[in-house]
DNA sequence: GCCTAAGTTCAATTTTAAATGAAAATTCGG
DNA sequence: CCGAATTTTCATTTAAAATTGAACTTAGGC
């Protein structure tokens, strides 16, 4: 048993309990942690994102806070980058503020979402610097060797761009 | 003017002189920075490999370590890294020990074999444990849910698999 | 419209990763 | 094979990133 402890004004003891972690549980939040560092995802958010994954139904705040064993910051700030990215969704239940999360349905969406925030960015904004490099380059009768190097990297670049865009217009598959 | 101060037994106060970096060097070294943070490589590295990117002829180690204002151990390593993934190769040139360093000549060959190192060895080891974990979770009678879940997860790690070898058999081209 | 539960924020702290540089190891010209 | 030049190693330092938690804001049930 797990014991998180709430501060409230009203009732400064309130106390919940939750289950540990499943060995199995544990190795999916290993698995997603591992993945996630190849993509530089920190680990919280990986393990929030497991943790969902591994959940027959939404979880609350709490729970995700209690099982995991983190702070409520890292809980919220994980949570909304997840959210940011399309990688979880919040179910509202009438009658109650609380908002309960699970992962969205489509991984490869949620992946997709995870490229066009992270990579897509730099591509773009180094389309026209390397543009600009490859003019003066040629322009101040750089060696051939350089122009054709710097020629080779704006085409890269551009190769680039195509695939994440071409990418960001699949259509939804799991 | 730079000034690199090295110690040695006999001259202890030998000094090397070298050129500033141009303009388009550090807009050059900012862009493949940029790109080396997406891929989790450390700005050191990033730093020595866009010089020698730029630099028509092969560099030696004190060049490196000079026109960048970096340490010898981060040369040393950041080459050492470079060269483990073919990103880079030496020159050795007769009558003096030094090597000469310069940019392997396919940038997609290089990348390939960032890929191979980076990505390649995590997924591998997950192939079992997600075998595993899918096995248990039917086993176990876990929702079918979550038994789908992990299901779509073996599904997808597999076919980075496949396409991390594929991309690893494509033949040199630039 | 109060009031409290629910969630967010962010400065301070902890943790992790990267860079440094002196000492050790290696390499090759003489 | 000697000895200095060259490079590597790695304990220490520095810098960056992630996490925490108390104070603050917000939302919504009553």
């Amino acid at each position: 048993m797990i014991t998180l402890s709430i501060k409230t004004p009203k009732n400064p003891m309130k106390k919940l309990h939750f289950a540990p972690l499943s060995a199995q549980e544990k190795e999916l939040i290993k698995f997603f942690v591992k993945m996630a560092a190849i993509l530089g995802v920190q680990r919280s958010v990986a393990e929030i994102y497991a943790l969902l994954y591994s959940s027959p139904e939404a979880l609350e705040f709490d729970v995700i806070q209690g099982r995991l064993g983190i702070s409520k910051g890292s809980v919220s700030q994980g949570l909304r980058f997840l959210k940011g990215n399309g990688m979880v969704e919040s179910i509202k239940v009438k009658g109650s503020r609380r908002e309960r999360w699970k992962p969205s349905p489509s991984l490869a969406a949620s992946l997709v979402g995870l490229l066009r925030n992270q990579v897509l960015p730099s591509l773009e904004e180094s389309k026209p610097l390397l543009q600009k490099l490859v003019k003066e380059a040629s322009d101040q009768n750089f060696s051939v060797e350089v122009i054709d190097r710097l020629t080779r990297l704006q085409r890269w670049n551009s190769r680039a761009l195509e695939l994440s865009t071409f990418l960001l217009l699949l259509p939804r598959c799991n």
